[in-house]
DNA sequence: CTGTATCCTTCTAGATACTG
DNA sequence: CAGTATCTAGAAGGATACAG
């Protein structure tokens, strides 16, 4: 699975950030863990209507092996999956809580078309 | 100039966001400037290796059209040009403060290979 | 429901050469 | 120095079908 590649060794910590949060959603997924602890696979995919199957399963999957988010599987019919952060993904709030913030102030700047 | 596109009226101020800083270098871009409130072209490219002199053009172009940093060409030979966070582009700054100190954290982590 | 596999088109971004 | 233009390989991502 690629991805873009930052050199975190070069000294900037925006880069190591970058790293583990820039997928094209993660940082939206992270966002509905935010407000939820436990999530599904159908439930996200509902709420994030933009981001296809595969490329939810696909994000799901990296957030997992970087150790952000963890799920546990019902071995029942049909299939049920829990999602939740880890103790580690949760050091992230404060991101996705600063980036929700702004999108805020930017979405009411718009509306007042300030800009 | 094509872009991730974001529904940003689906109600997630995450998106908001993303849709202004979600290019490639864009939050690296914005640190360099949180650091040092005027930045020239040259500067930029030395301090992020990776970003390419196209890529560092074009990035900076889109957060110009989004209003986010302003440039000042001096017409001398050879060519000189600053750029400077706006004063929206400085609302910006505690984003770009909280994946820096997540960052910080991260690579002490990994240092002490804690994961 | 929760995924995976494959195909196929579109987009990204490096390399290189050129301009004011 | 500070970009722009073009070409191209490779990556991303949608559509679809299939699986447990």
């Amino acid at each position: 699975m690629k991805r873009h590649i930052y050199n975190c060794q070069a000294g900037c910590p925006v880069e190591s950030t970058l790293q583990i949060i820039s997928g094209k959603w993660k940082a939206v997924i992270l966002y509905h863990f935010m407000k939820e602890s436990i999530c599904h696979f159908g439930e996200l995919q509902r709420s994030i209507k933009d981001c296809s199957r595969r490329m939810l399963a696909i994000q799901l999957k990296e957030l997992e092996s970087d150790g952000v988010i963890e799920k546990k599987i019902y071995p029942v019919t049909p299939p049920k999956t829990d999602y939740k952060l880890t103790e580690f993904g949760e050091t992230l709030i404060p991101v996705i809580q600063s980036m929700e913030k702004w999108g805020n102030y930017y979405n009411q700047r718009v509306d007042e078309n300030i800009k």
